[in-house]
DNA sequence: TTGTAGGCGTTATCAG
DNA sequence: CTGATAACGCCTACAA
């Protein structure tokens, strides 16, 4: 049988089907009892609205879809933990399409999201933020907010991070344990926290009138890797590094295994600092130094400020901060 | 302005409302020039179908839903990535809930994705299957696809692992590479796999002739620290295992983890398998010998099974099979 | 081949 | 406070 719907609560209740509408939403324009009954009445016949319906009339669909680059990164699927959570409490469903850290997809899979007619975009460490100008001016009418990235124009939005921040204090703290000869393991080309992070790495360096040659930098994807590979590069340089900060934490679990393979003792040999605090890094052998990014909170802003564009109420920007978390993996040169 | 509807390509093309929604569906019951007209018409101007107002008459909505206990758990990113990938060639939407390992969240994530209309359900590892008996029978008419669980019900789908053969086969290798006592970490309480893996091990125990004492099995949810806390709780033992089995990845690297607290050596003092094979594993210190499931296959899986039941042709059940992966956290016994 | 009309389930406007 | 009535955008018999 097919579902129960306004139509049948109204003729069961002998009343019309506004009537039911309003009762149902709460309206006061209704008396009590009448609202009290019907109430009862649909509990009792277990209806259920139909979303679909509502929306062609209200023009909302009450979802909000979310693009990231692979949910199997696991500071990605820290953000979007964090963003279903606070959704979910203020009512909204969560759509997700995935870009497999490509731009091309990522503007595919924004477009199928916009086709399923969500009410507001996250998109998580863009890789192509300039290709959404055209929202807002242009063609869409639905708040876009990036996390982890920024592009002016109208009803874009963006959280964000300190990274530069984040960075150099990390070199900081490095070169206040001793170290003067601090690499880098950067991440994806294409991304903007890469980005800040490689320029705040420079910075710090700098600052403590460090080596800046840039032999000590190193390019990966983010992954781990990444960090393999660049252990193998800084290895072969005539004078190694004797810390690595890494782009992210998986990047530095990486370092971490190498080392571990190349007989390297942590941080004895070589200390390394990671970037993001992902769970398992607690875990590491030995525990990972690295720089917390409050992920659950960067997704949920990202929620707030899409419902505070969504009721006329824009949040201009939000940036959040991290702060250094020391465990293990960093400590004094050995010599 | 507002999106242009199909209304305004037939005020302009000059012809009527339905012949622009054959020609834009290539319906045959039209004139070839037409179609070709309307739909360059259509593009140049940006028309995009209201899927709302499809989805009012269609009864479709082109979203699948997926519940899954917490996004942050690897296994399940992993699931989840196959699921939207193969959703999206299929022509869907994912939309996400997540129950927190939590049975009455998990009903509640169901119910909100259902009022979301979705065309069906996957739910990865189920911690409360008997609440879906409904399903079918009764209430829902969406199909329901079980992932990592089964229950009975028309409309009830389910694909599986073989977790006993996995976890049996991890047991007989330790047991081959000279393992007499073999202790195991048990998963949630509530879930199924678990249930299976402990089974498994114990086949695996019997089945080699070894000590089979409960001592050697401790209980955990699935998280790093429960094979840290496990390992402790061997250790106090007069006779520790020489070799444990995890049921998961992520129990494994914090049993890694502790070991190498302990100042324990793996595979030396003590070898360890996990269950899984999340990408991390293979950089764990030392990489870890996993049961490997085909995770993402999992997931196409899942939605081939939905799609079939809601192409009328249905799949009774679809059961994979993993394999062990051999790496370096498990190896002969010391002595 | 094309047009007309009805309906999908709700909400909203406007009278009573 | 309540009831018609008209959308919302699209699909689909049924007519022409």
């Amino acid at each position: 049988m097919p579902p129960v719907s306004i139509i049948d609560l109204a003729r069961i209740a002998q009343v019309s089907p506004s009537t039911v509408s309003r009762a149902l939403q709460d309206n006061p324009r209704i008396s009590p009892e009448r609202r009290a009954e019907i109430q009862a009445l649909a509990e009792r016949l277990g209806y259920r609205p139909s979303q679909v319906a509502r929306s062609l009339v209200t023009g909302r669909t009450h979802t909000l879809g979310v693009v990231a680059s692979d949910v199997t990164d696991p500071f990605v699927a820290e953000v979007l933990k964090g963003v279903e959570a606070a959704a979910r409490e203020a009512g909204y469903g969560v759509l997700i399409a995935m870009s497999n850290r490509n731009p091309a997809e990522e503007i595919e899979a924004a477009e199928i999201l916009l086709d399923h007619q969500v009410d507001g975009l996250i998109v998580i460490s863009s890789r192509a933020p300039e290709r959404y100008a055209r929202f807002g001016d242009e063609g869409e009418r639905v708040p876009l907010v990036l996390l982890n990235n920024e592009q002016p124009g109208p009803n874009i939005y963006s959280v964000r991070m300190d990274n530069e921040a984040g960075a150099r204090e990390a070199v900081t703290y490095l070169h206040a344990l001793g170290h003067r000869r601090i690499g880098f393991v950067a991440g994806p080309e294409g991304g903007r926290s890469s980005r800040e992070r490689l320029s705040g790495y420079r910075q710090g360096i700098r600052a403590c009138g460090l080596d800046a040659s840039d032999e000590l930098i190193r390019h990966g994807a983010g992954l781990p890797e990444d960090g393999h590979a660049a252990l193998d590069a800084f290895l072969r340089l005539a004078q190694p590094p004797t810390a690595v900060l890494c782009y992210n934490d998986l990047t530095a679990l990486g370092l971490l295994a190498a080392a571990a393979r190349a007989g390297l003792r942590v941080p004895g040999d070589l200390s390394v600092v990671g970037y993001d605090n992902i769970p398992l890094s607690a875990f590491a052998v030995p525990p990972l130094t690295t720089v917390e990014q409050p992920k659950a909170a960067m997704g949920r802003a990202a929620i707030e400020v899409c419902l505070a564009a969504l009721g006329g109420e824009p949040i201009s920007e939000r940036i959040l901060s991290g702060q250094l978390v020391l465990r293990e993996s960093a400590g004094q040169p050995a010599r």
